[in-house]
DNA sequence: TCCGGTTATTTGTTATAACAAGTATATCGG
DNA sequence: CCGATATACTTGTTATAACAAATAACCGGA
């Protein structure tokens, strides 16, 4: 067994149609670009991506397993529209996924990590303060996502990132009031202070109460619309 | 609005060949009939089930979409190999989301629900008796997804359930040692005795010592074939 | 203006063909 | 008999066509 060949090998292994519209899709529902419940025509998006049809339902219907997207009875694929059950059935999901992949990371953890964590953190309160939207629903998955990472748990990630899919269409509602009474930048300087610290419990709570928050947003948010 | 006309409702939405496609390897792939590491050819499943390259290729890739099957680098999609860094994360998820899933159960239960779930208890010990492996696994599946179902949480179940999907063609690997020295059968006693008492911390400790054994069961077995 | 039915169009579903790339087989030279 | 090259075959990928069902548009009559 050469350990030379074994430096080379990842391959260039080509993206398939199918895969590149379904990361684009992804992309799209976790920048919150879909309306919740907007409808997403097989046709539509594969002349909008410029593919076949055949590329664009392995797209649709891969995210639909997933969860992430819902269908109807006549086939019609749809972004799901959240209630108050969901948000919270969700909501109990993420508390004990992400505070278990936080705590495995928190051993795996590099000060490296532990510095990039902190620039990201960094990076969404000036975002925060120039109210660029956009930017900090990116910067926020990075912040969450790099920690997540860090517990070597593919699987348990990949749960947890078809959670925030569910949400992403949501995400738009809330972050306008995000920062507003600075709750949520408080939450996430805790989460630092206890990564700094190594100290587990505290993580623990401050990402579940992340969490919540953003849920309770969100239940304000929707219950207020009806 | 007609009262009359709502009792009809529900209408027979006619399943498409995808999902019946899905559906059916869900089972096999539940009931262990499928080998680690085989190979499920698009063409081959097509033909098998004797329907088009278009509802099997979604199948398979929809199995795919929720981690339950896998592909290598040239596409071909194959029955996930675990290893003992595997079942520990499933392990852990699966303990998690379960207890999680049971607890809530319990505050739903009806005395019909306890007594369904003690009365396929029952059959389980039987058929574990006359060492009818296949039944046991169905009865299995049945009686913690029985409990799970009162959970009302249809995401958290999903979840659930493909993690038992990707352990599913391990399955036949342990079943025949399962009552080998009667732990499992005691596990499920216990389960059933916590449901009945309604005692919460006593139904996530059977649950998930229920979980370890059959996962340190699985890692076992295979280190002792490597 | 509103209602009924009819037509037209859109939409999801499935099969098939064409292509490319990988895998197996066979053939030939040493 | 072994190994390498060429050939045939298998396999995944994608586009397209045909079908059926659902939705939208339309239009004439009350």
């Amino acid at each position: 067994m050469s350990s030379a060949l074994q430096s080379i090998a990842p391959i260039a292994r080509k993206e398939t149609l199918g895969t590149m519209v379904r990361e684009k899709l992804r992309a799209a529902l976790m920048a919150g670009r879909f309306q919740p419940g907007e409808k997403l025509a097989i046709r539509a998006v594969a002349a909008a991506l410029d593919v076949s049809l055949t590329p664009a339902r392995e797209a649709l219907y891969n995210l639909m397993a997933e969860g992430v997207l819902e269908a109807n009875a006549t086939g019609t694929i749809y972004v799901p529209e959240l209630d108050t059950a969901k948000i919270n059935e969700l909501r109990r999901i993420r508390v004990s996924l992400e505070c278990m992949a936080a705590t495995e990371a928190l051993q795996n953890l590099t000060d490296e990590d532990i510095k990039k964590i902190l620039e990201i953190n960094k990076a969404i309160c000036e975002a925060d303060h120039t109210r660029e939207f956009s930017k900090l629903m990116e910067l926020n998955w990075m912040f969450h996502f790099t920690i997540y990472e860090a517990s070597k748990m593919p699987m348990l990630i990949r749960i947890i990132e078809s959670c925030w899919l569910k949400m992403g269409s949501y995400l738009n509602v809330i972050y306008p009031y995000y920062g507003e009474d600075g709750k949520g930048i408080d939450l996430h300087d805790r989460v630092c202070a206890a990564i700094v610290a190594r100290d587990a419990l505290a993580l623990n709570e401050a990402i579940a109460e992340d969490i919540t928050q953003a849920c309770d947003w969100m239940i304000n948010r929707i219950s207020a619309k009806t």
